[in-house]
DNA sequence: CTGAAAGCGCTTACAG
DNA sequence: CTGAAAGCGCTTACAG
């Protein structure tokens, strides 16, 4: 005993590493502790059901005890699989500040940590694309694969994924140019909610705050915001639109470019909520009042249009949903699902205090 | 060569590995190529002075040729080191949604590009702190270090970092119970410059919307407040604090209780943006005017409060500046720096329009 | 200046 | 049911 104690005592010498990094117990010490091979620890580990109960349980026991963690390097160095996503955000000042890509990472977190898995955060700098870093995370084992945020045409990057094998989701929004996986909302309907509204409330002259005609969801809403006016027997006025560069700033002026374009406008319905807000507030700068005046619909349903003056009647997008649904079907993907992924998410539309009948009808 | 090509395509075949992910030319591949060992490829990559200059070039050629890139499992398995760090995130709903949060890790985020580094995103839930993942994603080789954003005196966990030797930074706060590496705003003097202008425009009676009483930052600002008005020869009425539990809702509730209990009040301060914001809602939903009856200050200069209506006067913090200066200092930590990181950044008022003379002092 | 070899800590056929 | 061995793809002393 005391001669076993003490080759142990040699052969498992303190190798904390530099800087007594990392743990310590590794699963050859498990073993060795065991008196079995390394394959069966892991094996153990593992939940291979070769293993017979009684050393399982036995070896169990003794991992516990020891503390063991295994080394994750290790593991996915042999078994091919990383358990790690990274998730791409647009190159944007604020990408991180965002409340529209907080809700989807959200999501995408709380689904990861539940799968097991971790979560890396890239930014789509123009030297990271250059470089082909979308691409190297994956080749270079850092991940297991990708989820795009906020992508637009111009994002040709998000073509060379399908060529590399690197498993990718684009999350709400998707390509007329090549065919990618995609969660996204419902934007067609979520736009159609708003157009029925504004149009029962006796609306007529609807302006309407776009942005990024290169993004196809975004598209999506002008396209269904005429047809809808059309269906209605309203002939679209061009000078009913302007881009509002998702911003509030963009969307006080396109509001204000709107305005003195056609005096007569009683509703405006923002892309998204941020420009909505926007457009509230360059509507009393001008001294007209919402809703009396000017009904004002975002699109989003962040957080913080329950809290502007008067409260924003918006779209709710169920971007956290998109952002779990988006996770969940990368993992299938990395694991070999075969089909494509095309989901869609429906919207409902919330009626706050920033919108009432067409002022035309009320007098 | 015939024999030769038919040799390297034998030893070479098609390894692409389940489902053919992951990158294809390993070192070996390029040390065969070149006809060296791959010590000596390796070292090449890794700029070791004690190659030639003559095979350095010609294989770093090579290496270009041959599109290698290293896999960072078997450099870090080899290294020790993942030059990866973890964001950890409090367990709140809106962790990601969060403006102020958002800023630090855009600050974490950039710096750690270009200091080569990956961030990995984790957030502090209840389950996570149990299984001790905080410190396991250390200890089983996830990341090189911690970035601990949002903490408060009951994270207890904090302080286990020390004892198992992760290299962890507190963000925009410190402990006073125990000892940690951080970095964090100037908090005392951001209070200071709001206390002075108010008392400038002559505000006497001033409320002052807090939140939790175990974040040693904000007891900080509470406690300097005090102190302000001690200095100007003001005895700080208890009825003039209340906790508004850093959002807008709380905001709003406190602003009307210190309305209700003193309508004297001229002046309220909010310990962050959204609380005063909540506040400014409020006081013009009890009929008062902002800045007219009551001034409002906040405290963060998130984006945001550039666009409330009226646009609220606030202390910048270098929120940004804090991501990138821990981040920094972080991996000074992880490969050995000695001195503990104790640092304060800057902060400085501004003035917008939710703030005029006191209106006891204008009548 | 370069190579052969051990090692990082796992997993996974392959034997028995 | 379990073990010995090869392998994942690097880095790093140690020789020469």
């Amino acid at each position: 005993m005391r001669t076993e104690q003490a080759i142990q005592s040699k052969l498992k010498p303190e190798k904390p590493g530099p800087f007594g990094r990392g743990s310590t117990v590794s699963l050859r010490d498990v073993a060795r502790e065991a008196k079995v091979s390394v394959a069966t620890v892991s094996m153990v580990l593992n939940g291979n059901p070769r293993i017979s109960r009684a050393t399982s349980l036995r070896i169990q026991r003794l991992v516990e005890r020891m503390g063991y963690q295994p080394n994750r390097l290790a593991q996915s160095l042999s078994s091919r699989y990383t358990n790690v996503v990274a998730v791409i955000l647009p190159a944007l000042r604020h990408a991180f500040a965002d409340a529209y890509f907080g809700e989807v990472i959200s999501g995408i977190c709380d689904k990861a940590g539940k799968m097991g898995y971790k979560v890396m955060l890239e930014q789509a700098k123009p030297d990271f694309i250059r470089e082909k870093q979308h691409i190297r995370i994956f080749e270079r084992r850092y991940v297991d694969g990708v989820l795009c945020l906020g992508t637009n045409d111009r994002h040709k990057w998000v073509e060379d994924f399908g060529v590399s094998g690197c498993p990718a989701m684009v999350i709400d929004n998707s390509f007329d140019a090549f065919s990618v996986d995609h969660v996204m909302c419902d934007y067609r309907s979520g736009c159609e909610q708003v157009m029925n509204y504004l149009l029962q409330l006796g609306h007529r002259r609807i302006g309407m705050i776009t942005a990024a005609p290169d993004i196809k969801a975004a598209r999506t809403v002008v396209d269904t915001y005429r047809s809808k006016l059309r269906e209605a027997g309203i002939e679209p006025n061009p000078v009913w639109i302007e881009d509002g560069k998702f911003t509030e700033e963009g969307g006080a002026q396109a509001a204000h470019k709107i305005l003195e374009k056609d005096p007569q406008i009683t509703a405006i319905f923002g892309g998204n909520d941020k420009m909505a807000i926007g457009a509230m507030y360059q509507v009393v700068n001008l001294g007209l009042k919402v809703p009396e005046d000017i009904s004002v619909v975002g699109f989003d349903d962040l957080r913080h249009a329950a809290f502007v003056n008067p409260t924003l009647t918006t779209i709710h997008l169920p971007l956290y949903e998109v952002g779990m649904a988006g996770m969940e079907r990368l993992v299938e993907r990395i694991h070999g699902r075969p089909e494509p992924v095309r989901e869609v998410l429906p919207t409902h539309l919330v009626v706050r205090n920033s919108t009432a009948l067409a002022r035309t009808v009320s007098t």
